[in-house]
RNA sequence: GGUACCUUGCCCGAGUGGUUAGGGACCGGUCUGCAAAACCGGGGACAGCGGUUCGAAUCUGCUAGGUACCUCCA
């Protein structure tokens, strides 16, 4: 499998470090508001790779972390913890808004089908850990001590090793620049970042430290906790493409400054969402919250959108290209992702009989010779759409299918559309079946009528259905019905 | 200002040096008591101007437009 790796921007044959295992790491959310649709897109894009990756036969272990604290805001709120200032402004605990949004958070990503990660590590739960690395940067002759807080010293790093070599930056470029940060007076460089910051005597969330009362840095956790439970070097890293400079940057600078050596042999970055051709992102407050998208309460939105669509319409596209949202894009998504519902189902009902007049062979391998260039969903899908059309015209009576191409097309669709991309793609549940049986009745009653050519009847069942809710088509076989 | 990336048909979105991506929309047809669906067919694209090549949308140069990062950001 190729994985395009950021480090060297080229695609990579991917080989685990220790096969059949590998560790993969992907920086979560800050919990400290509502998912929107950006954040919705590294879940989605590494749940397909973690997925595909399970499917291959690897056993992985997959961290994502919660950032629930360090993240400072800029300049203006005076270097106060982002979850710390909300608090107050809530009048909560800081961990009461940190698990209100957790718990909203997960509940969205259960909605788009999003596996659970491996392990889920909070950074408030190893503040230990992350003082201990902290000591270990300082033993290294990286980091120093001003005013209780504690710097990564990059002007010393980048003598000793590459700093800048993932996002392509260069010191001399960062030099240059002028930056009004909160203790830049206290930096030796203003491009020295924190490691450790002594908190301000308003900050309630701090932990004791060597160095003072304080809080980790922004980039510290993903360090500590990615060598914690995958150890010193694991085979991947993801993120978002805002993520590469300088939180990606950092973290390679402070586990190298560390351990002496590099930690991640993949990199991988999605691109961003966009709305009208701008990034959907926090700073330009153009976003849309997943929440916003099920029940459909944006003035931009023409409706409510199910998480399967969000998730469809994200999978159209290749991750590390942008996606521009539109209602009409989503429109669009939905009902071509209906029509792969369809013919699923139909290809539970479809019988099998004589030799295979529908070209079906060698779905297994295009799909999976897709994935394999660098997860590229869009053709696994297009793949799809081009067999259900194998599957309508055999459900059409218009050709068959013998019954080993049926078998091994049922294996296909389940192992790529359902497991794989995650598509949820069922029907009901089991308990639904009374129910279902009741609307199957209705309507073999309005096939009798039909065949009497009582048409009067016929047309009632199918009207008083369609004014609840229902959508009643005719077949070749009798009929086909969804909500 | 620095760095990187992008520009594909009505819309969304893949892709490769030479052979139909796919979806949505639209138009025509088949099927049908009607409707819906399904099926068949249809048209077309590769920002502009040069270069390399037998051949480029795909490689290269320039131009135009756009975006991202350089500050918290998925």
């Amino acid at each position: 499998m190729q994985i395009y790796n950021t480090l060297t921007r080229t695609k990579e044959e991917f080989r685990p470090l220790h096969a059949p295992n590998v560790g993969m790491y992907v920086c979560g959310p800050t919990v400290y508001g509502d998912a929107h649709l950006g954040h919705a897109r590294p879940a989605i894009t590494f749940d397909v790779l973690y997925r595909y990756l399970t499917e291959s036969g690897y056993k992985v272990r997959y961290v994502r972390n919660i950032t629930d604290v360090g993240h400072l805001e800029h300049d203006a709120d005076e270097g106060e913890d982002k979850i710390a200032k909300k608090a107050r402004l809530e009048q909560l605990e800081p961990m009461e808004v940190v698990q209100y949004y957790l718990n909203r958070y997960h509940h969205d990503m259960e909605a788009l089908n999003v596996l659970p990660p491996s392990i889920e590590p909070h950074a408030s739960g190893h503040i230990i850990e992350q003082i201990e690395f902290i000591k270990k940067i300082l033993a290294a002759g990286y980091a120093y001590e001003s005013e209780g807080s504690v710097y990564f010293d990059v002007a010393k790093y980048a003598q000793d090793f590459h700093y800048g070599k993932l996002s392509g930056r260069n010191i001399d470029e960062l030099y240059a620049e002028t930056r009004e940060l909160d203790g830049q007076q206290e930096k030796r460089h203003s491009y020295d970042f924190a490691l450790w910051k002594k908190a301000a005597p308003e900050h309630i969330m701090h932990w004791p430290s060597p160095w003072s009362e304080g809080f980790p840095g922004w980039h510290l956790e993903c360090s500590t906790m990615g060598t914690k439970y995958l150890g010193e070097e694991f085979d991947i890293h993801g993120g978002g493409m805002d993520l590469m400079f300088p939180h990606h940057e950092a973290e390679i600078a402070q586990s190298c400054a560390a351990l002496g050596h590099d930690t991640v042999h993949y990199w991988m970055h999605n691109n961003m969402i966009t709305i009208a051709g701008k990034k959907m992102g926090k700073s330009y407050g153009n976003f849309i919250t997943l929440e916003q998208f099920f029940t459909g309460s944006h003035p931009l939105l023409s409706k409510a959108f199910s998480p399967m669509t969000i998730r469809f319409f994200i999978l159209m596209a290749h991750y590390r290209s942008t996606v521009d949202f539109s209602s009409e894009a989503l429109e669009a998504a939905e009902k071509g992702l209906a029509r792969l519902t369809e013919a699923y189902e139909r290809l539970q009902k479809l019988k099998a009989g004589g030799e295979s007049s529908v070209d079906t062979k060698g779905l297994r391998e295009r799909c999976k010779e897709a994935m394999d260039d660098d997860l590229n969903t869009p053709i696994v899908i297009s793949h799809l759409f081009d067999s259900a059309r194998a599957i309508n015209i055999v459900f059409d009576g218009k050709g068959s299918i013998s019954s080993e191409d049926l078998e091994e097309l049922r294996r296909v669709w389940k192992l790529y559309a359902e497991d794989i991309l995650g598509l949820r793609l069922e029907q009901q549940s089991a308990s639904e079946e009374p129910y279902k049986k009741a609307v199957d009745l209705l309507l073999n009653m309005r096939l009798e009528a039909k065949q009497r050519k009582d048409w009067a009847t016929s047309d009632h069942i199918r009207q008083a259905l369609t004014e609840i809710g229902f959508t009643i088509k005719d077949t070749k076989e009798g009929f086909e019905w969804s909500l």
